[in-house]
DNA sequence: TATCACATACATTCGTGTATGTTTGTTTTT
DNA sequence: AAAAACAAACATACACGAATGTATGTGATA
């Protein structure tokens, strides 16, 4: 049963994608070979070898195809001045959780890279460059605590760039975290409550600035 | 030349765990041979058959020795009531990041659990045994929280177990994301504020119970 | 009939585990 | 007390499987 249509290609194409990142979840990155993912994709090695290069790019078309949701999210996001800037962040961090909460995909992509993959070598410049996502997501926070600050939603001697670490942590944490939990607590009934303790805590009492400018 | 005494053999055991520590902070877990550590402690893999069983048994090793701090630190804490239960929170939250910030060895250690190590098969049941240091610090963060509740410097109708979740997932992702940060900030300098800036949060708005009991 | 989309077969490298050798301390024998 | 036997602490050598990359075969399709 030799394939040969464009059609079936891609189709060979999505369930070796599929099969990469059910193995990948299982068995981590560096130990799962080419021929695991090829026998739970009902293939053999010459597929993977005629779709990708190896196995860094297969991880890498994995990854593409599973930011593309977030890439959108992103790109649907004002970028302008807003009325209620703590606010747009508080809807940002808990669309953030709760999109996580729901979504199946997401949680095994994220645990991917969070607690099967190995940072190391070509595979760390390649996360790193797929990390730019996440990198917009927080130049795009850090802008709206900005004005934050300057609409006197925040206090005026509140270190901004302090106060977007607190918030990054605590939310990289919390993906982290649950990612891991057994059993996993409701996240996307706990994240308003949870995001708004956060927020709170840096609208009343923030990280100061502590610069001393000359002397 | 061959050693024998039983000085120069403790004496190649532990520049085996320093050679492991680095080359696994440089290439990963599963991305170094133990050729690789063999030649990076002056020895050859005859040395680590010798010592060790095998990669796994040589990185629980490398953690034993590097949690010891930390377990008597552990040890040291008061377990019974305090007179500042967010105090004692505090203070233990503060000095987890301080420590880190100031000692290198554990940035390394640390770094290879969260960036350079598979959470996978043989080796995850290994790292959830090892684990049990944080479960220990977690159940007393907790206890302490309740203790805090029972005293009023926490709201009565907070969601303790979510309180500890948000703490918790903020220390472990501060301590995450700082790690992977270029160039790192003064975390030392900034722990406290960010701490207290978190613990008001929990004080002034935490995440209510949303217990229905009944109907 | 030529090319696509694979399957199959093969060569090679790499890492592991073990078996064995070797040297130096330590203990025992006389 | 000297020699012999023994065991610790490695180094060296070897056998084995496993994974990779490539080369080649092969059936369907246009």
């Amino acid at each position: 049963m030799v394939r040969k249509t464009k059609d079936a290609s891609d189709n060979t194409y999505a369930s070796l994608l599929e099969a990469a990142e059910q193995v990948f979840f299982e068995k981590g990155v560096a130990g799962t070979t080419l021929a695991d993912i090829a026998t739970a994709a009902g293939v053999t090695r010459g597929a993977i070898y005629w779709h990708f290069e190896d196995k860094a790019s297969l991880l890498k078309a994995l990854l593409d195809q599973a930011m593309l949701p977030m890439q959108a999210m992103l790109s649907a996001l004002d970028d302008g001045p807003q009325p209620d800037p703590l606010g747009a962040v508080r809807n940002m961090c808990v669309q953030s959780l709760v999109t996580l909460a729901q979504s199946p995909q997401q949680q095994r992509i994220f645990t991917i890279l969070f607690h099967k993959c190995e940072n190391v070598g070509d595979v760390a410049v390649m996360l790193a460059e797929e990390m730019r996502c996440r990198d917009e997501y927080l130049s795009r926070t850090k802008r709206l605590l900005q004005q934050a600050q300057d609409m006197g939603q925040l206090p005026a001697d509140a270190d901004v760039s302090l106060c977007m670490q607190v918030l990054h942590s605590f939310m990289a944490g919390t993906k982290h975290q649950w990612l891991v939990m057994q059993p996993p607590y409701p996240l996307d009934q706990a994240a308003p409550a949870m995001v708004d303790a956060v927020l709170a805590g840096l609208r009343t009492s923030p990280p100061r600035k502590l610069s001393l400018p000359k002397a």
